[in-house]
DNA sequence: TTGATTAAGTTTGTACTACAAACTGGTTTG
DNA sequence: CAAACCAGTTTGTAGTACAAACTTAATCAA
């Protein structure tokens, strides 16, 4: 019996993304770059890991003439995320004497 | 703000095998190998991860004649994963829209 | 006794990946 | 024109989870 924690929801970074759009569904580069605080790079490959798992959608386009991409959060990805959530709550379950 | 989650602790296999430990207090190689069957290499080196981070210690034994290597939760392990959980609660915090 | 088998872990090699540094393509400023 | 600046992407590297192969020792078979 595996864990089963889906590793594209459970790498920190990429947590704290998509919990950021599942609260406001959708935000540009810039806002979730200065939010959380990551690299250009790094939030730019965690952006391409959730597009390919199909957990958000890249929506590029512009804001007078500066480009600007913008993040929505799929329904699927909202399920990963609400699974995941689940399954963290399982493992914890595994022991009752862990309190805060 | 980096999210600042123990990477010891947040890697499933580890995680598990704390809250197990947490639960049990003691537990021999076999025991823990089994109930969370992992392959012998893998425990082994995540182990040794836990007890250079301090959080488990290794005791060494015999039964009979045969070998025996069993696990304790150390003070600084049991911190460690409670810590571990209030972080993962104010991630979780972060958005109040996602339901099980 | 000697050789094969099993047991209990450990070590090694590989494939993956998070991260920051360096880059790209375009725009504005001087 | 060049220089500086934006918004994001690509590249290189260091770290690591995992299983396969190995080690060390005990037991079994003949």
């Amino acid at each position: 019996m595996t864990s089963g924690l889906d590793r594209v929801v459970h790498e920190p970074a990429r947590l704290r993304i998509l919990m950021l759009l599942s609260a406001v569904d959708e935000a540009d580069f810039k806002f979730l770059q200065s939010t959380l605080a990551l690299t250009n790079g790094n939030l730019s490959s965690h952006m391409n890991r959730l597009e390919r798992a199909g957990y958000v959608k890249i929506l590029k386009g512009f804001v007078g003439k500066v480009t600007q991409t913008r993040y929505h959060l799929t329904e699927e990805g909202k399920r990963a995320l609400s699974a995941y959530w689940k399954h963290i709550d399982e493992i914890r379950s595994l022991s009752p004497h862990v309190s805060g």
